[in-house]
DNA sequence: CTGAAAGCGCTTACAG
DNA sequence: CTGAAAGCGCTTACAG
């Protein structure tokens, strides 16, 4: 029933080891031969299976994606741009999410790394790199991706806001902002650590109020981003800085119903996902910090091939940067900053 | 260097086979000689190899999903709740993005379908069902998603938004609108035929202005939202039906650009996503249509892997349906609705 | 220029 | 209660 490189080298009077030579172009096959085997071919139907040549030569063309959350905007973008830049090197993607659950990504890294991809996309949701570690067999292809660690084992593409948060806040200082309140992700993640550097940074050079509730930290959890805008508008800021994409569409929203208007109640500094129609919405009244998703994908993409193809090249650390666009004038809709 | 099951069983002094058992509890093993197994597995660190088992066993635990658009939210959605399905059954998620693009999707069909997953889920961009089937290899099992076709061959789960749309547009006639403008996606697509219908039946129904210019299809390329939006505009329309998740949040930007305030200056229908912001937004001052998107990934997991593991079942084409929520009264904040 | 044959790492009848 | 062995469908040295 299931047609086989047997049935077609039989068709064609030939061996295997032609048929396979002829239809992956890999010795020499005389163009009569050629001829016969494409014949036998088309004949039968025949299609190599996938299955059987990924066991026997033990490259799957495959490679994982382990995310938090596949439907955030941010991740959703990102599995696109790595799609993107695998299918153009015929790699497939498997992607798993984690919901930010520990336990879920152990599983799916035990799961994929057993022989299911050639190499591992990690944007972690661990807080303890030695976890990873031992999960990881040893010499495993993996890039960590947008999350990192300090210990540099892995190959890792990230992208560093520390810039863009530090002058946000120095201008809203400028503009004479004297209590910024800031709201990060999980306090576990090297992104939210190094957004919160760059505050903490920031608030000591500028001589701004520096209060330990000024700083709030959201779970993703039902209710979580609201706990953390009505902790901070109960210590008078008059400034805020969201370091979190997805918590940035809240904290918009409940300013909305409650009527807190911004740049004029209460200045905004926002991480947001550019081709979101927020960032066209919104870059009126607050400023932007815009992370670089589609060049994350592709540079996770080309070190995830790179760490496959040739294991023995050097491990890497890459870090892109955040652009940062103080809000445009109300008034100016022609889009003099594209 | 790899450990393999040979290994095991001679460090255990027993038969592969009885390895292969104790590990897949397929058959009876005494406690003694479990234990010497389970022994060795952990001594040598053993795990099965997924790519020798698969092609063993034929089975790959793995379904693949080819989506039009993962980083829009309707579709990250359903990935993540297909994948969620997929996962709590002990199968993976392989996807592929097609953009829109016909030639991408039949290549994706092919690559998925020669043995690299058990079975396909597939939100189609085609616009001629037998290209598609001539593709598609015999008796392989096949789930269409959110986009079905007249011809009743593969299995199908999709949203009807008939009723929803028929409704909201009476209910703008009702009000006392007389030209009701409607945009869709790509015409091509059987979700866009199905909306466009309601609407003309509608309208038809309840007397309303029945004009071809009125009807407006967005490709989701550069500024082709706009660009409807501006043709109907143009035909002095009291009210707009957005046909399409994507395009709604365009057009609700470039409405507030104009300065046309919805539910004053224009009414608006518009298909929206429940979790996304938008939907918190603008539920006040908007009619909003809301698509089941976790069902409809559920009930894809559910096809597809009762077609995996049970071909001989009859092929069943499920609906779900969407609500529809009329805009709440603006002062009311209070959520009733939910 | 091409073929015979081993073998990748498992699972699974078959046999005792 | 367990083992010996075939075989899934390819690829790839080896040989001529």
């Amino acid at each position: 029933m299931k047609v086989t490189i047997s049935d077609v080298a039989k068709r064609a009077g030939v061996s295997t080891a032609t048929v396979s030579h002829t239809i992956n172009n890999t010795r020499y096959v005389s163009s009569e031969t050629r001829e016969k085997v494409q014949e036998a071919i088309r004949a039968l139907g025949y299609t190599p299976d996938a299955s059987a040549r990924s066991f026997r030569t033990g490259k799957k063309r495959t490679v994982g994606f382990i995310v938090p959350d596949i439907s955030n905007k941010f991740f959703a973008t990102l599995v696109e741009s790595v799609e993107e830049y695998l299918a153009a090197h015929d790699y497939h993607l498997v992607v798993a999410n984690t919901k930010e659950s520990m336990d879920r990504e152990e599983t799916n890294i035990r799961l994929m790394s057993a022989g299911l991809v050639d190499g591992l996309l990690l944007a972690s949701t661990m807080d303890d790199f030695h976890r990873l570690d031992e999960i990881i067999p040893n010499g495993f292809p993996v890039v960590l991706v947008d999350r990192v660690f300090e210990e540099k084992k892995y190959a890792a593409v990230s992208v560093s806001n520390f810039q863009p948060i530090y002058r946000s806040v120095c201008r809203l200082a400028g503009k004479g902002d004297r209590r910024v309140g800031f709201i990060g992700g999980p306090e576990r993640l090297s992104t939210t650590q190094e957004r919160l550097s760059a505050y903490m940074q920031a608030v000591a050079d500028c001589g701004l109020a520096d209060d330990r509730s000024l700083v709030q930290y959201g779970d993703f959890g039902e209710g979580s981003t609201l706990r953390c805008l009505d902790a901070l508008l109960q210590q008078q800021c008059d400034g805020l800085i969201v370091a979190n994409g997805l918590m940035a569409t809240e904290i918009i929203m409940y300013l909305q119903k409650k009527n807190i208007q911004m740049g004029k109640d209460i200045d905004l500094v926002s991480f947001v996902d550019y081709s979101s129609n927020f960032y066209e919405l919104y870059s009126n009244s607050m400023d932007c910090i815009i992370q670089p998703v589609e060049e994350l994908g592709t540079a996770a993409g080309e070190q995830i091939l790179k760490r496959i193809e040739t294991p023995e090249s050097p491990v890497l650390e890459q870090m892109l940067s955040s652009s940062y666009r103080p809000h445009t004038h109300p008034q100016s809709w022609n889009h003099s900053d594209r």
